[in-house]
DNA sequence: CATGAATGAGAATTCATTCAT
DNA sequence: CATGAATGAATTCTCATTCAT
């Protein structure tokens, strides 16, 4: 991956993210990366070539994250907390990917649930485990419950999230104090 | 307002409900209300004009919803939980209305924190009565809470929406049997 | 059709039959016709539309051309004369229609026999009532002449075509005095 | 000439026979041809100098096929029925470039009837040699009919090919059987 | 000799918008 | 009120060509 390859892919996801995939043209992304606008094409066929570039590579990193939270062999009670604090943890780094990530669930046929299924398996483990009466329902609302976080934090201000964070977790009767 | 007009605000509605409002192009809307181009533009101004119109119509409906859940002098419980139930109440006519504004969210210098604000004051007013630690954090639960409920009903498919209701409620001590 | 729209489709032609298909831009065309390159796409949809709404339109003509030769009751030897010499009547108004026709068949794909097929079995039954020992292999012979016609009087000068004329002619035992 | 230029040659033969000139890219052609881009500009300096390298190369089989039908001393009509069925005579190898050359005839500035020049004066040697009245007049009509031949022979199925032939020579009274 | 990254001009096409009727 | 012809700017994408390695 050369450094104009690299230049494109951070400035489309930062654009991509702010503005939104479609409002964003592809000469606003060669510009944007002091690039040529057929570059783009070049190295990724289209514009949408692009998108699933950037995609695929913030998978990679969500895939890192999602890794040792989905670690077999722990407490569940533990387990439930990183999954509910998950979205606490974007990173400047990964901001603008989820940004993205959510943006597109609502272009139709862009909603993939391939991003959170993992979880759902697990959730439902731990809710089973820990004698839930409905465990399915249980971790639908735990997924709901992160959705609406990610939209928080993703979207608004984030200067109380401590304090949210709390309240969250006090529903669920986890201690909280890490 | 003419039978046109109407066809034009409830097809762009729909249009850029499903596909965007950057994806959908005037000609679409006009086309699918069976309309010249020129007559929105007419009616309008532009396609802006027309987004605007869309959301001021929808906000109308919004604010009798919204009425009834925010009048005065009710038990703070009962109008807790109809805060919480808010977005299963969403019917047919106003769920392509609720799905734009929840994309157009997304969308930079697009988010308008002002159809959730009167509910944040009310929820702080109500926690308040209800003696929580910390009022404000509990408000923002909830419409957190309430982003990912709207979240889900609106992108994924409304399987087991009682479920989900049920256990949600339950995290309130909200006794759910109504 | 407006008058725009005919000078579209006039300037395409010429372009077209004197630089090809491929080497004219719409906006070439749109340039010559003195109208902005939307107008061609809001007429004739794509580049490969407006190609066929030419062809279409001379189609028409080449018909009429056609009709008379066709026609029945008419001497074969009289009947064979006149699409022998068909191509000698391409006249000034006809002559770039044929000429894209011409450059068309050696494009891939582009090859389109339906404007020769009826002139085929016209041919074979006039040689079948002349007696000819092969009507079809002479229907094709005359066939090929056409085209060898076509390219000489399409591309080459045209000096001295009534000599040809009568050494071609002569070849069927035709009077060519008329 | 290396192997690769031989390939980037053959290749680009058949992809500007088969899809024209125009309708071809370089890149088309470097990746048919499993070389790099860069390699077509090195070896033939532009796609135009790849096109006089594809004829030139050509020319050199089509004089060498010329040479023995315009060799001197040799029966006038023994000629004529070797110059008629030149085109008969094209092979699989020669196919391709005819097509190419043909195809090119359409496009502008293009023809080239250095060609069929040689033919030409040939031919009114040989009808000067035959007494026939307007020799040039026959000579033109020849080249016609082979440029008919040529059109039949690359574009449409050669199923009566052999039927077609001998329709021809009886025309000029040349005996077939050979 | 050969590659492949990179470019800039131009291709077809779309789009919001205007305006005469 | 309503149409539909027309526009010009912008958009995605292609292409011949250059050049450092």
């Amino acid at each position: 991956m050369t450094e104009k390859q690299e230049r494109i892919l951070s400035c489309a996801l930062e654009l991509f993210a702010e503005q939104g995939f479609d409002a964003t043209s592809t000469s606003k992304v060669a510009k944007a990366a002091g690039v040529s606008e057929g570059l783009i094409f070049r190295h990724f066929e289209s514009k949408n070539g692009l998108l699933d570039a950037i995609l695929e590579h913030g998978r990679v990193k969500a895939d890192a994250l999602y890794a040792h939270v989905l670690s077999t062999g722990r407490p569940p009670l533990e387990m439930l907390r990183d999954i509910l604090t998950l979205p606490f943890n974007i990173d400047e780094s990964q901001f603008q990917f989820w940004k993205l990530v959510y943006a597109l669930k609502w272009q139709t046929d862009q909603y993939d649930s391939s991003m959170s299924n993992p979880l759902y398996e697990k959730l439902t483990e731990i809710f089973t485990k820990l004698d839930y009466a409905d465990p399915e329902a249980e971790a639908d609302l735990v997924l709901l419950f992160i959705d609406g976080l990610a939209t928080t934090i993703l979207l608004k201000d984030k200067t109380n999230l401590n304090e949210i964070r709390a309240a969250m977790l006090a529903k669920y009767n986890i201690d909280f104090t890490d």
